[in-house]
DNA sequence: ATGAAAGCGCTAACAT
DNA sequence: ATGTTAGCGCTTTCAT
């Protein structure tokens, strides 16, 4: 039978399509899915780690992005999480035929979907954490070397000169690179750096907070600091009110991401904001490109933020 | 041939296993699924305006909770927006043997679902909504008549007599309700009921600060403030400060649910904690009984809320 | 124990 | 234009 609509009357059409309803009919995807080999459904992967959007606006963010696009192009979303880590259970939930192709958030440096992606023929595309070039990833993220520059240089167009850092987890590719940028501009401007001054190790609010102890646990104090996302950022803003420290009189902190909440906490924080929403929309994009042409496409792109000045900064005392 | 891997000696089953491994060979799920007629897959349903998790704590953490059950039962689960709200389109997507069950977050008053779920034999659970009994759904949500009335007295026991409500959106049960429940509390209490003292429109930050904008626009001003939840509470504390008022000198405010970011605001929401997280791993966990049972179940499990004092909450000067 | 065949619900390619 | 059939990749049943 045609299925072409057009050729038959409106009236029949719309007889046989409320006779269908009637009968309660509804076509089963799953069917044809299979015989089309294409299921029109992406995946979206996230670390163990990460499947908390309570605790992970940029997660949230992503996913936001990701689902807009879906909309707009008619496909649906498979959201996947690393339960146990096993990476044979994991590939078997990606790779099975129940999508067209995969979004990963955050993969970690050692994560087992990176060698997943030998083996397969999917396309596939990372999102905040760059892949390195051999693996043929696609990588989208947020440009942390022009947004830590920005976030930086502002603290010195204050008048900064002790500069401190607060770090993102060891096993994240993005927290090294903005550590790794904040110190080229202190190099650049040939302002030393206090190895004591870089503390922490993660993106939430506790380990900010933690870092930033540390920071205030040694003997002298720098007068800013540089959180390497907005959620640190705010556990480092924490700590110094916790220490009987004002912020930003006693001490300057810009974030980075501008997450939702960092202009309603008090002081509103100073950041970088990038647009994540921007960034999951964007690898949405490419990856259903990549499905729909069938041509696997590696590369990278960086969406670069611009500076949010609010509250938290001030020039040092 | 016999699957039972308990029939063949280890060895065996370790060559088969390296050499399907080697041809690349991955079990396709829609096959197996189709033939089950059962996906081991649940969708997660929402509204088009809910479907921005960045300004959405509650639906993150639903959607949290809900993973967290499907990865301890080994369901996947299928993201669907409404995205042009086409009942139609919508349904189709539903019940299109694609999941073996649905979970609803918040569904309006007037939502197409509800109308779909009358024409369906899909189980499914709605979260953050009470539906009309009728309807045959199962719901979970916070027991906002408990919750509201834990604020509304904690304001009552600081002395507070004169009190205002920001509301949430129009077409959304629970926001009836809460509102609701603020009234019969000043009822018991003989409290006297300013009209003008209840604004707003929306679950928001915004829609908490223009109600509370609106509050601050009558003649004369309560010195106490419940918020239908967290966001509103702190687009409310906004307002005042904006106004220059101070929280919680001179007006109280206390919020509902205890989003992350309640704490980190300042001053930190006094608030009342719903478990979130484990409404939305309750509701999988009924949607997967229904499913593996084979029965459909209705009824309304409520979660108790708790008092959480915080900063934003004083004695009346 | 092992292999062949039927069929899940659909679409595409075929024959009428 | 209409109807028939083969087959997507799997599981289950039935025959060997």
């Amino acid at each position: 039978m045609s299925n072409k609509l057009e050729l038959h009357s409106p009236e029949t059409v719309q007889r046989v399509l409320s006779v269908a309803q009637q009968l309660g009919y509804r076509p089963n995807r799953l069917a044809r899915s299979l015989v089309a080999k294409c299921t029109h459904t992406i995946g979206v992967v996230m670390e163990p780690t990460h499947t908390v959007f309570t605790r992970n606006p940029y997660a949230s963010a992503v996913l936001d992005g990701v689902l807009e696009c879906l909309m707009e192009r008619h496909y649906h979303l498979k959201l996947v999480t690393m339960a146990e880590a096993q990476p044979r259970t994991l590939w078997m939930q990606i790779d099975d035929g129940s999508m067209d192709g995969a979004i990963v958030i955050c993969p970690l440096d050692d994560s087992p979907l990176l060698e997943w992606y030998a083996h397969t023929s999917l396309p596939c595309v990372s999102v905040g954490s760059l892949v390195p070039a051999e693996r043929g990833i696609y990588c989208v993220d947020s440009d942390s070397e022009h947004g830590i520059r920005l976030a930086t240089e502002h603290l010195l167009e204050l008048g900064h000169r002790k500069l401190g850092f607060v770090r993102g987890p060891e096993n994240q590719f993005s927290a090294y690179q903005r550590e790794q940028a904040f110190r080229a501009v202190l190099k650049t401007y040939e302002i030393p750096v206090v190895e004591g001054w870089i503390q922490g190790d993660g993106y939430e609010i506790e380990s900010g907070y933690h870092g930033m102890q540390a920071i205030l646990a040694q003997p002298s104090l720098p007068t800013g600091v540089v959180a390497s996302n907005d959620l640190v950022a705010m556990g480092a803003l924490r700590a110094c009110l916790d220490h009987g420290l004002s912020v930003p009189e006693d001490v300057s902190i810009v974030g980075y991401d501008d997450f939702p909440g960092a202009s309603v906490v008090n002081p509103p924080l100073t950041t970088v904001r990038n647009d994540i929403h921007g960034i999951g929309h964007h690898a949405a994009e490419v990856l259903i490109e990549q499905i729909e042409t069938g041509t696997l496409r590696s590369g990278v792109r960086l969406f670069a933020g611009e500076m949010v000045v609010r509250g938290s900064t001030a020039p040092p005392k």
